[in-house]
DNA sequence: TTGCCTTTGAAGGCT
DNA sequence: AGCCTTCAAAGGCAA
């Protein structure tokens, strides 16, 4: 079982995780005992190495666009013999200590300085650059480490790893006396994009919008640092890896979740590259987008006095200004009650900032590729766009999943080492931050009475022909059997529950019709759905995007081709699906469910 | 202006 | 333990 924490013992990744790790685990221990099993986990392990390379292959052209062509092995050689050279002269200790020696976001560092206010590079030298294979990459190759470059190419698919190692390590070096020299130097770019955050960051869960300058949390443990004893959070093994920045470069880099980027539209946040004092200069030694992450998460009110040294400004996304997000909804009802319970309200809001919840790895899933369906199908509509990212959730293969619960997971071991006291209740309705009051009185797979409107793309509508194999479409990553299919969740979950979003969106009547006879394709499943409520976001869903591709692989029938002109698959795509039937027959699983 | 739609997953509460 | 509910993101749309 794969331990990111090196058997830290606190993974806080969801049971379903942990027994989807287990089952890793477990075949680990079977792979001792069997060779070929091992093999087929090391094939795994090496598949999510070159994760970015077989990406490229099932992902969609736009996204192949970004990420840089396999490197030669040759070169990996030679950089890794450069890369050791450089961490035995510059590490000096500082990144000494397993499990991440060489951990790749080491090399964040360097890729801050764009966003300097200095650093003044146009917008086409702003070309960030991954190398999947990079030095460390091939030194390295664990698990965890793998997933890290995952991680990182996620969040900056054009970010030059490779080419800031060396460079971070020396920016490191010069921690303390950023000089525009190394700044000017490094090629990191700053990408803009038109919604104000980078399509393939998954975790830029949170906006600028929300700006909160501060400080670092009063409830983290008041570590002290030896030498200048300030006041230090807790160097978390865990989260370190990700942040191993210096102090130096504190407030000069970005943070890898990406909420630091510049975005369109917003002045970059004012960074002090002469020398950033922050409150807690050991925490950030650790990790200097984790100080980051910390000094702008927390509101004034939670901001010591002579801690506003601070001009980073960097906010953290899942902090949520209640007066600039939450509180607009409820200003009229406010406006009703007394003026001393608006105060006594406001003040306790303020003292409660809203914290969002961490994505899972669905909404890290829906973040980076939901852009890339709008651009496919012309869809706008989030209803119907998610309906699709469902599907090719679905389709996504293990080892892509994987991908994404480890990043929820780390997204989740972030929150909590930030906000240990912080429950999802916090955000419940009748709590704090309540943006709105839910309604879902709505039995489960049937609307609650309301017609289903967010759907514009119909029949004919809209244009979502996009090639067969964009990410984890059936071609490219064909969900197998529950063993091979793999999210960590689903491994656990009964295979009925792997159609229920397609059950959802079927009539009980419907439904019925299933139980009396062989399940119709796919297509024709969604037809007779559309037909059955005014909602077409079956039918759209299932055109947009490969059509009956983008079905629930365990909706496919070994003997039903999809037929309907509702949905047409592509030549490759009937021999994908024909093949997948053939090698992975998948039982009435739809049937089943309707009648349980 | 507000909440719903839609998806999956996480988490807390309840039985 | 299992079920239920809510929230997380997203943007269009109806009320």
């Amino acid at each position: 079982m794969p331990q990111l924490n090196g058997g830290g013992g606190d993974d806080l990744g969801a049971n379903d995780e942990l027994i989807s790790f287990k089952d890793e685990g477990e075949q680990e221990e079977k792979i001792s005992e069997n060779s070929s099993a091992e093999r087929d986990l090391a094939d795994v392990k090496s598949s999510l190495v070159n994760e970015s390379e077989t990406n490229q292959n099932s992902s969609s052209d736009s996204e192949a666009e970004r990420r840089p062509p396999p490197r030669s092995e040759s070169f990996r050689d030679k950089s890794r013999e450069s890369l050791e050279e450089a961490a035995k002269r510059q590490d000096g200790g500082l990144f000494k200590g397993p499990p991440y020696p060489g951990y790749p976001f080491i090399m964040i560092p360097d890729l801050t300085s764009p966003y300097l206010p200095n650093g003044s590079l146009s917008p086409t030298a702003r070309t960030l650059h991954i190398q999947s294979g990079s030095t460390h990459y091939s030194a390295y190759k664990t698990i965890e480490h793998q997933i890290a470059i995952q991680y990182l190419q996620m969040k900056w698919p054009l970010l030059d790893v490779q080419a800031g190692s060396l460079q971070s390590r020396q920016a490191l070096k010069d921690a303390r006396s950023p000089s525009p020299a190394h700044i000017v130097s490094n090629k990191v770019p700053v990408v803009q994009h038109p919604h104000h955050v980078h399509p393939l960051t998954p975790l830029i869960t949170y906006s600028n919008e929300h700006f909160t300058p501060g400080n670092p949390p009063p409830h983290l443990p008041a570590d002290v640092d030896p030498k200048t004893g300030i006041p230090r959070p807790p160097h978390p093994p865990d989260i370190s890896p990700y942040y191993p920045l210096s102090p130096g470069t504190v407030g000069q880099i970005p943070h890898p979740l990406g909420w630091l980027v510049p975005q369109q539209g917003q002045p970059v946040y004012p960074i002090t590259t002469g020398g950033f004092r922050h409150p807690y200069p050991t925490a950030l030694t650790v990790n200097a987008s984790m100080s980051s992450f910390l000094s702008s998460r927390f509101p004034p009110h939670m901001v010591p006095p002579h801690h506003t040294l601070h001009t980073t400004g960097i906010p953290h996304p899942a902090i949520v200004t209640p007066t600039v997000k939450q509180e607009s909804s409820q200003s009229d009802v406010a406006s009703l009650h007394s003026s001393k319970h608006q105060d006594s309200k406001k003040e306790e809001e303020k003292k409660k900032p809203h914290i969002k919840k961490p994505l899972n790895a669905f909404m890290l899933y829906m973040k980076e590729m939901r852009a890339k369906v709008v651009a496919e199908c012309t869809l706008k509509e989030s209803a119907a766009i998610n309906q699709i990212l469902g599907r090719r959730w679905h389709a996504l293969s293990r080892e892509e999943q994987a991908k994404y619960y480890e990043l929820a997971r780390k997204e989740r071991q972030l929150h909590m080492q930030l906000y240990p006291g912080w429950s999802a209740r916090d955000n419940y309705v009748g709590g704090y931050g309540k943006k709105k009051k839910r309604k879902r009185d709505k039995q489960p797979g049937e609307t609650n009475g309301k017609k289903k409107k967010c759907v514009r793309y119909i029949q004919g509508e809209g244009s979502c022909l996009s090639p067969p194999s964009s990410d984890g479409s059936l071609l490219d990553s064909p969900p197998s059997s529950p063993n091979m299919l793999g999210s960590p969740t689903r491994d656990s979950k009964p295979q009925t529950e792997q159609t229920q979003p397609l059950s959802l969106t079927l009539k009980p009547d419907s439904l019925a019709h299933l139980t009396m006879m062989p399940p119709p394709p796919p297509s024709l499943l969604l037809a007779e759905s559309a037909h059955s409520k005014p909602s077409t976001l079956a039918v759209s869903a299932a055109h947009c995007q490969n059509g009956a591709l983008d079905l629930p692989p365990s909706t496919l029938q070994p003997s039903a081709a999809p037929s309907s002109s509702l949905a047409q698959p592509s030549t490759s795509s009937l021999h994908s699906q024909g093949s997948l039937a053939g090698t992975q027959p998948q039982p009435l699983s739809l049937v089943t469910k309707s009648l349980e």
